[in-house]
Order: structure tokens, then sequence, then C-alpha cells
DNA sequence: CGCGAAATAAACCAACAGGTTAATTAACCC
DNA sequence: GGGTTAATTAACCTGTTGGTTTATTTCGCG
């Protein structure tokens, strides 16, 4: 049982929970609606599977009705995720090597080059 | 091989390499600098492999100085993880759900008015 | 050169992730 | 009760993760 940090990280490393998830902001859906685009790929039971992950995750809860297991999302997880990455804003917002900077200085000045008078600095 | 954003989750959902992506905040460090925490916990190799998965992540830069490998935090990758998750805001930000937003008035008024009147209808 | 330190590579292992098919549970409806 | 649908469980398989220990590479230095 891993630290629930990790555990969201995880459970964000997967193309298809990431689908789910991103589907389920448009409203509560139960599991078979939630399977229905990746029957092709997969089968259901690996659909539960990566709802239980989702859920053991926090993110989302299963209710139950009748036969059904509306699931909906929980966003609450992902806001420990985002704080932590928030430590780390400064590094992707820019400039967060000199060399780096410099170099797409260059690029752009090599693709500028032909007619190259003061272009935008960052596309 | 998986797709990018994958890749990025999965490099976090690590505490050990989340610890070292923060310990690099503080400045490049070389492998051993790197490990020395760990190393009650785990053998260098170890922290090795971990670095590579990090780099692969795009997550860190290796360098080479001589026998030492300096390390460099790239926040690049973070960049589209934050994206990503920035759709969810709302959803983690207050009142992803009714019930919930129901219940913290509830308690607000709870605590605001020390007698309540209306309490909650469902336990 | 030869030694010591930094780091990686190789070979191996246990545990887990992600998928399958087949069987089972649970509820509805006639 | 029996059939149908929704969903899960069970048993199984394969590839990957995260760790180990041992060996190897690469460099600086006296």
């Amino acid at each position: 049982m891993r630290d629930p940090l990790s555990q969201t990280f995880a459970a964000l490393a997967d193309p298809t929970r990431r689908a789910i998830l991103a589907r389920l902001v448009e409203g509560e859906a139960n599991v078979s609606e939630l399977a229905k685009p990746f029957l092709t790929e997969m089968s259901l039971p690996a659909v539960t599977k990566h709802l239980k992950v989702l859920e053991s995750a926090g993110l989302i809860q299963k209710g139950r009705e009748a036969q059904w297991r509306p699931c909906k999302l929980n966003g609450a997880p992902l806001k420990d995720a985002a704080g932590w990455m928030e430590q780390y804003r400064s590094h992707w917002e820019e400039s967060f090597d000199r060399l780096e900077v410099y170099l797409r200085t260059v690029t752009e000045k090599d693709k500028a080059q032909k007619k190259g008078r003061r272009r935008g600095k960052k596309s």
C-alpha cells in the first residue's frame, strides 16, 4: 500500500484511466457506458480493473443503483498532486535553463535569418 | 514505450524519485550526492535506475564531468502534466459535488450559530 | 602504472500491472 | 422461476518495476 500521492500519480499514468476521468467530467456514468469507447481495444473486466485503480486512488466514487454502478469524479486527490507540482512551476514556466533559452533564440534566428529583423522571441 | 504524459506521471509515482526532484530544486547534484539520503534504504545502483527513469521521462538531464554525472532538473514535462490537470481544477477547488457543498454550508452554519435551526435531513 | 572513487552494466529475482477468458453474482422483468 | 443485462471475481499469463549483488568502465591522482 503506497502513499496517497504515489497512488494518485500511478493512477494517472495510464491513458485509458485518464480518458475515463476526462469522460467523467461530462457527468456521472455507469461502468458499461464508461467502457464503451474502449471495448474495441480491451475487454470489460479490464475496464473494471482500471476503475478499481481509480477508485482506490480516490479519484472516482462508485455508487450502486440496481445493477448499475454510477461512477462520479472526485477531484480531491488531484489537489494534492497539483499542490506538489506547484513547487516546480517556476521550472517549467520559462527559462528553466539559460542554455535552453539561448538555444531557442539561436534556432529562431536560424529560421528567420533569410530576412531576419527582430522576430518575436517566443512563437 | 508509452506516451509522454504517462511516462511523466509514472516517473512521479514514486516517493524516491519525487524526493530526488525536490532535492534538485536546490541546484545541480551528481549521482552520489543525490543518492546519499537513500543509501540506508537502498543501494546505489537502485538510485541509478531511478535516475534513468527520471531521465527518460525528460525530468532531469544528466551531464558528464570527469567521472561525475551532474544532474539538473528539467521542468518541461511537468508543464504538460500540469496542463492536463488544469482541466480538473474546478473539480478540486471546491464544490465538486452539490452534497459536499451542502454539507460544508451546514458545517459553517453549525460553527457560526452554535444553536442549529434546520439540521440536515439525512443522517 | 596502479589505486581509489564515481557511476553504470549485467544477471538475477519477487512483486505488481495490465490484460485475457470463463464463471459468478446481483438485479430487473415477464 | 427463468432469461437478460450489468458488473465483478477467479485463475491465469506476460511484461515491467524496483530492488539486489557482483563485475566493469572511466576518470583523477600520487
